[in-house]
DNA sequence: GTACTTTTACTCGGATACCGTCTGTCCGAGTAATTATGG
DNA sequence: CCATAATTACTCGGACAGACGGTATCCGAGTAAAAGTAC
């Protein structure tokens, strides 16, 4: 029951993209540099978070990335459901069925509040936004690091 | 992001014992047979719900096992733990350290809400306890079956 | 019939093999901007 | 100076290697009850 690391990752990167003025795009090797991340697997992960819809890429020299959505408009929960996907943390294995020897449609007892578990932790990502946790940190003791950060992008990002 | 196997076939390991008449005892084979599940990853389960208290166990012959506490008191989050231990779904891997450049203590922005929605994925499961599982067992279309069960029980345990 | 030994039926816990998944790397292909080239 | 070709700087997506963790098996050791044995 371990969040993948990718999840992570992947709100970081997606947290420095939410930093850009809108319509500027960012290569990939800026943001998994910036994250002291291997490029290929940022590469990698990018390309996961286009796919899902949450960002944009340009291909192309002066290409990149950038945000789909206003950074309001988007979840940790978006973030971990495009890495993650939407499978459930429970998924019945069919020892309920073995064990009371279900052939048709039955209900296994456990899915049900395993499902309502997850809801009310789903219901707490689906809370916070990139939005909120980029002015956090630009109001945190990290804040002329994140100006920092944003004038390096600067250099590196194409209107 | 997926809870493992162990954690369900436990539940309802557990839950077969909380079947049994009180200070009755039933051999690991017993419950393995029943979940048709096989029977030394089975015990393996079974010695570590021991370890970590759960149930208790009796070595030699005529030995087995028993709960070691009242079905109304063990809660599926209990089996939870015991299974997958106390480690959180999300642990920082380090990688806003690197971006943000911080050396001394800091507080990573994701653990807190991380941890506020584990908060209310395991409220939820606190509140399940094995007594009630049984009880809706024991009053569904299954009824006939969990008295069936018993009775190969019966055969097996000792008292 | 009692004391002792053997067998039997269990749990205990560690060692180990297997296998799927996630991390991480690599490469050829596609695309667009920039630069170089030729007339 | 303009059109075209070559280079450059990116993304794209799949293939693949490696590491790790969970599933599953096995085995020798410990323990206690039952059965067998000797006197």
């Amino acid at each position: 029951m371990q969040m993948k690391t990718s999840v992570e990752q992947a709100i970081y990167a997606v947290a420095i993209l939410a930093l850009l003025p809108e319509k500027a795009v960012l290569p990939g090797d800026a943001i998994s540099e910036q994250l002291k991340t291997s490029p290929s697997y940022s590469q990698k992960l990018l390309r996961r978070l286009v796919r899902e819809g949450l960002i944009h890429s340009v291909p192309g020299a002066k290409g990149g990335f950038k945000l789909m959505r206003k950074p309001e408009e988007i979840t940790i929960y978006d973030i971990y459901i495009a890495m993650e996907g939407h499978q459930a943390f429970y998924t019945p294995s069919g020892i309920f069925d073995d064990l009371l020897e279900a052939e048709e449609d039955y209900d296994c007892l456990l899915v049900s509040f395993m499902d309502e578990a997850e809801v009310a932790w789903k219901a707490v990502l689906k809370k916070q936004t990139i939005a909120k946790l980029v002015t956090e940190l630009e109001q945190s003791k990290f804040q002329e690091r994140v100006q920092k950060i944003k004038q390096i992008m600067a250099e590196r990002m194409v209107m």
